[in-house]
DNA sequence: TTAGAATGATATATCGTTATATCTCATGTC
DNA sequence: GACATGAGATATAACGATATATCATTCTAA
């Protein structure tokens, strides 16, 4: 109802000077214990938040901090959100998130949002076909970035996972138990991130001696995982074994094996990435490669926090190992299946 | 690498003064043709970007919301948070959401973040046992507010599901099938939104002349569903349906009925809320009532929208139907087992 | 020819803070 | 008693932008 409360209005209630009001509220030990209590009490019966643009505009320190990522929705990146925020507040920082969906248009304009709207930093999972003129944009105004996921400039820190070495020991695993035909399912896109871990599966499999693996596209959510092992089996019926491009796709890939009457673990195995909740829950639970996406949350803050601290380091790149967590999707190719 | 531009470093590079570069930015139209051109080349090499907070600071005019939500993992309100930032999106503004997790000390910090860092106007999903403290500083600031969902005061503006409708609706269509014996699954907390789906339940059982419902709590995610499930069967055994709290929890309670050798919809009706997108794809594919929460998010904002720009119009309330979607998980209630 | 209007640019004050410099006392020292 | 010392408060300028008032020009009309 009433007006915003300012120093100036606190500073009058309580009979001092502003400067004097801005220095109890920074607590600079400065002011007497009479005129900081007289102070403390207006502030409170007038409700006083101070403004912290006003302030960072005068100082300098930002302590807002804007997270672009290329798709909200997916619960791993919740996750990451989650953490990030969490390590962020500790220190009192404030993040905001905007959802890309990989469209470079609209990430450009959502940078600009953020520079616009002053961030002291960003964190960015850079879209597919990000072009050159938005890095320009962002090396002109001098804030500090961070890209997540995928390492798109050397010249920027950078936080992600060791994809290739995560595939590779996912197809390793696979062709222990005795696999042979083993397909890459899921994504469509261009990216580093699926580029590394189709090369981890091609390395695995060439280092056996195998032939590389059938790359068969679909975009990452259940529905598209679902139909496009059909369309797998259809076109590729000696295929025993999947490694996934996330789990959404794996998940989706069962209950498409469920729906044809076979045995995800046993007539096909399925290998997810991420370990994402639902994958503990499913029916038959789900094997995949974990990477705690909290802790690359928190990890991905520090990274920013440690470069607004220092902004003069050369850049970071700091990679995270994935872990398998072999569950109830994954077991021995059926041997009656090879002698037809 | 090189210093933020500013207003004053476009000016200086065009040889102009500061005013004109802002009029020029603004397209107040009253700058000519010639020293516009010159002012636009200026900016464009330094990838000049407006500084709105500066711009706020002595328009008055701030194009920042907050968005203070209980659940962001929820993939209910993660649609819903796609449909607020969708339309803030055309009309200039950017939304930054918090997640207050239900924590009603989280959510005051928080709330004062927001303050703290100048947001124009806020939409809320109040946090249960929110303070009346909490209340009393968003008033001292005379900043726009708007709930969402949990209605908890009536001087605020708020936009919400009509539950007690929804429920009724529900278990209405559940006793036209036969079924006599029903629970209401799900939740744990004491939610105006709550309270209002079971009594809605209530009041269909009561106008059939039926016992009210059973009430069984549990958390909003599978897998407490899924174990209430059981633990509502082992003490319930005649309850034929159940109305869940959300589809969380009525998908557990499926997997939950699956395990246990039931089949849902034919054993055992189960009834979901909100229709979220692993709804349609289960199986069986979930019954549930559905609200369009990007519909919602839209509304959510527009009325957010509007008491920025008329702040003296009284309180608006503004609440959606849900609509039922019919698919597998119910039926008519198997008659043998009512003739023990 | 000259007052008055219209046009295009600039000067200045201001938003809510903080940094820096300055001021006012009381106190202590010689 | 004169002067340095320091604590505690305040005056002032700045951050990057915009609003308002003002200042040159040029153009129009009597």
């Amino acid at each position: 109802m009433s007006e915003k409360p300012t120093l100036s209005t606190v500073a009058k209630r309580a009979g001092v000077s502003i400067p004097t009001v801005s220095q109890v509220m920074r607590e600079t030990g400065r002011i007497s214990e009479e005129t900081r209590k007289k102070v403390l009490k207006a502030a409170r019966d007038l409700h006083y938040v101070p403004n912290s643009r006003a302030a960072a505009m005068r100082s300098g320190e930002n302590k807002e901090i804007g997270f672009v990522i290329n798709q909200l929705g997916n619960p791993f990146n919740a996750e990451v959100i989650g953490g990030v925020v969490e390590l962020l507040e500790t220190e009192g920082y404030l993040a905001s998130i905007v959802d890309t969906r990989d469209d470079p248009m609209r990430q450009n304009r959502q940078l600009e949002t953020f520079i616009r709207h002053g961030r002291g930093g960003l964190l960015w999972v850079p879209a597919i076909d990000t072009p050159a003129q938005t890095f320009d944009l962002l090396s002109a105004q001098g804030i500090p970035v961070v890209t997540f996921l995928r390492h798109a400039r050397r010249d920027l820190d950078h936080v992600g996972i060791r994809n290739t070495q995560a595939t590779s020991t996912a197809t390793q695993y696979l062709v222990d138990l005795g696999h042979r035909d083993i397909a890459y399912l899921g994504g469509s896109d261009e990216t580093v991130v699926r580029k590394q871990r189709i090369l981890g599966c091609e390395m695995a499999m060439t280092k056996n001696g195998l032939p590389p693996p059938v790359v068969w596209n679909c975009e990452d959510n259940k529905l598209a995982g679902l139909e496009a092992m059909a369309e797998l089996r259809a076109k590729h019926p000696k295929v025993t074994a999947v490694v996934c491009n996330g789990d959404m796709v794996a998940l989706g890939a069962c209950l498409g094996l469920v729906r044809a009457g076979l045995r995800p673990g046993v007539d096909v195995s399925v290998f997810g990435f991420d370990d994402i909740q639902d994958a503990a829950v499913a029916t038959p639970a789900l094997t995949t490669m974990a990477v705690s996406p909290h802790k690359l949350g928190r990890k991905l803050a520090r990274v920013l926090l440690d470069r607004i601290e220092n902004p003069d380091m050369p850049p970071v790149v700091s990679e995270v190992s994935a872990e398998p967590v072999i569950r109830a999707t994954t077991g021995a190719p059926v041997k009656s299946d090879h002698i037809p």
